[in-house]
DNA sequence: TGACAATGACTGCCTAGGCAGGTAGATTGG
DNA sequence: CCAATCTACCTGCCTAGGCAGTCATTGTCA
């Protein structure tokens, strides 16, 4: 399991790194992750992110530091509850996102190549089976 | 299959936290993969783990810092090749060895609860065939 | 209203892995 | 025999996550 997630882990790397324009960016797989979810939408703030990957809030604000020294998000107090920092995308930040999920889902594809749809279901009943047990 | 992997260190931390024996050495699910694996007859240097974790050396460098300082392994240059590193499980480590072993098993199980023989297999199967992809 | 709890973000300290560069020791070709 | 090369390890610098403690803000309840 840890090596199945290493390999598609750096093989998203190299994947990203090899597009002219998103390795200019220096974006990794990680923080691709939480690009992502970003995009999706009803999910700003830094907590629902957290919440959404189970991350841990203080490596979120760095991984946000990281984003927005990059240029790729964007800060901002939320004016009805000033705890809260909303997180966007920036202009940078949504021009990226097409291709970055173009080199995602290609490689997600390589390493299920062979694989049944019947297969590939069950493959994701079983971790969500485990998931459970947990 | 990051938050799987994820769950199961977690438990596998708390498994080991829960025990007052293992809890006093301090050992981390990440440093029982290394001790299980170094357990194994044919593997004593540093480079031998790399390759059987798929870890980098670096890393492996200060792993074994670690615990050589637990009192876990020791360090020991080879005689025939002297740029090698052995590494050899201590008394201690020896020691607290059965009862990891016992906690891995304990949450493995925990996590595969429901599950099977014919879908663990299979479940196998579908993980070696992704790396295989890889 | 005022004390208290809860929440959200941040920070410091820890473990952890990847990569590049350096060094000591071993190996090999001329 | 010696220079080039290779190998094994170490080190520094980076990303990355977990945990505990702090601070500001908000909500709650007497």
């Amino acid at each position: 399991m840890y090596r199945v997630r290493a390999a598609h882990m750096n093989a998203l790397d190299e994947a990203i790194a090899r597009d002219p324009d998103l390795a200019a960016l220096g974006i990794s797989a990680c923080q691709y992750v939480v690009i992502s979810v970003l995009a999706k939408r009803g999910v700003d703030s830094a907590t629902e992110l957290c919440k959404d990957l189970s991350y841990d809030a203080g490596a979120m604000t760095r991984m946000a530091d990281r984003l927005e020294a990059k240029g790729l998000i964007s800060r901002r107090r939320c004016p009805e509850d000033r705890r809260l920092v909303k997180l966007e995308l920036t202009e940078a930040g949504l021009a990226a996102l097409p291709k970055l999920r173009e080199c995602s889902v290609r490689v997600l594809n390589h390493f299920m190549r062979g694989f049944s749809q019947a297969e590939a279901r069950q493959l994701e009943g079983y971790l969500v089976r485990m998931l459970q047990n947990a």
